[in-house]
DNA sequence: ATATGTGTTGAA
DNA sequence: TCAACACATATG
């Protein structure tokens, strides 16, 4: 509060801040240079240390808790925030943006509900929460394809509730118009698709003659495992299937934009539980094809994932990531690389080559 | 020897 | 809760 206090600090600076004079702190040109003063921060929950770096702190429960030392003063304020937001949920006062009011920024807050505070609280200190973050994300949007093995993706919190076990199955995809993200409030489903893998309900009892399909009410989860229902319908005037109710909600949430794909999935037990996922975007050039499948495979007593190459030269293949675009890691081309995401204790990232 | 993180305090 | 500040302790 007390640098909250100053009229100008505001709780979200998007915009660039007012940087104080911090030099002249220094610049006390006492008799001795040993009485300097340290310069304080504008950021919440940072403070200076001697040799010139930042330090992180949050405080609970009357205790601080340490959040790392920095180089960057942004770079402390950012990890006050995490620590904020894991601590203190949605409505945490934060540096920069909050990521509620970030769209697309729903993985990363599974991902922090999925670890215990004391996890963040090392990846902070550690400087790895932002590779942790980015494993997560890529493992959960590589899923799917194939029989992924879930439990194992619950293992690492990467799953929320009811999404957990059921492998899902491709129905289609399809890039949305603008139009899908407007103000019709509707979504087209490409005739071919609806006709192939939605379910139908005619009215009309009557055999043959009227084919009138009243509406019908399906539920889709996301990615997240968040149920969103949507209405199904044929409109006769332009003879489409659409999605109706509840679609100008999903584009808001999601923050859907033309261009974008969205795959709706089934699983493919008994269930037959739909899903709607945004499809991974990447600009870059370097993940210009779909995401490869991915088949898990145990070796030594341990899951690992082995992404379908394509010569089959006895090795498995990375995926289509090279060094820039969408991540960053480090990345085996050949042999068997298999990275444990954090194992349960250490944290550390294991690369083991077989043979 | 220096960097890091804790003990502690006063203020909000 | 929070940051300032002194300083003990960890680290290389």
């Amino acid at each position: 509060m007390s640098n909250c206090s100053t009229a100008s600090f505001s709780p979200n600076p998007a915009v660039k801040l007012p940087a104080p004079e911090r030099m002249v702190l220094y610049s006390e040109s006492g008799p001795e240079m040993e009485s300097r003063k340290l310069p304080s921060s504008r950021y919440k929950g940072v403070v200076p240390q001697p040799n010139g770096r930042w330090g992180a702190q949050i405080y609970e429960k009357h205790l601080r808790v340490w959040l790392g030392t920095f180089d960057e003063e942004d770079e402390a304020a950012w990890a006050y925030d995490v620590a904020a937001q894991r601590f203190r949920g949605r409505d945490a006062v934060t540096n920069f943006k909050p990521l509620s009011e970030i769209n697309g920024s729903e993985l990363e807050v599974a991902f922090m509900n999925s670890h215990s505070k004391s996890e963040i609280v090392d990846m902070l200190r550690k400087h790895t929460y932002k590779d942790e973050l980015e494993e997560n994300k890529n493992f959960i949007l590589a899923r799917g394809e194939e029989g992924t093995n879930c439990k194992r993706l619950e293992e690492f919190g990467c799953l929320s509730h009811s999404s957990k076990l059921a492998s899902r199955e491709v129905l289609f995809e399809k890039t949305v118009t603008p139009s899908d993200v407007g103000k019709l409030n509707r979504l087209v489903i490409p005739k071919q698709d609806a006709e192939r893998h939605f379910p139908t309900q005619k009215s009309d009892s009557g055999s043959a003659a009227t084919a009138k399909y009243k509406g019908l009410l399906l539920n889709f989860e996301d990615e997240l495992g968040r149920v969103w229902r949507f209405r199904y319908s044929y409109w006769n005037s332009s003879q489409s299937y659409v999605l109706t109710k509840g679609w100008s909600h999903f584009v808001k949430e999601k923050g859907l934009k033309a261009g974008e794909v969205i795959c709706f999935k089934r699983s493919t037990g008994p269930e037959k539980k739909l899903y709607i996922e945004r499809r991974p975007r990447c600009n870059g050039p370097s993940w210009s094809a779909p995401a490869q499948p991915v088949q898990l495979i145990r070796i030594f007593g341990v899951d690992i994932f082995k992404v379908h190459g394509n010569g089959g030269s006895g090795g498995v293949d990375t995926p289509s990531v090279g060094g820039g675009g969408c991540r960053k890691g480090k990345r085996v081309n050949r042999d068997v690389e298999m990275n444990l995401l954090s194992m349960k204790r250490g944290k550390k990232r294991m690369v083991i080559r077989t043979l």
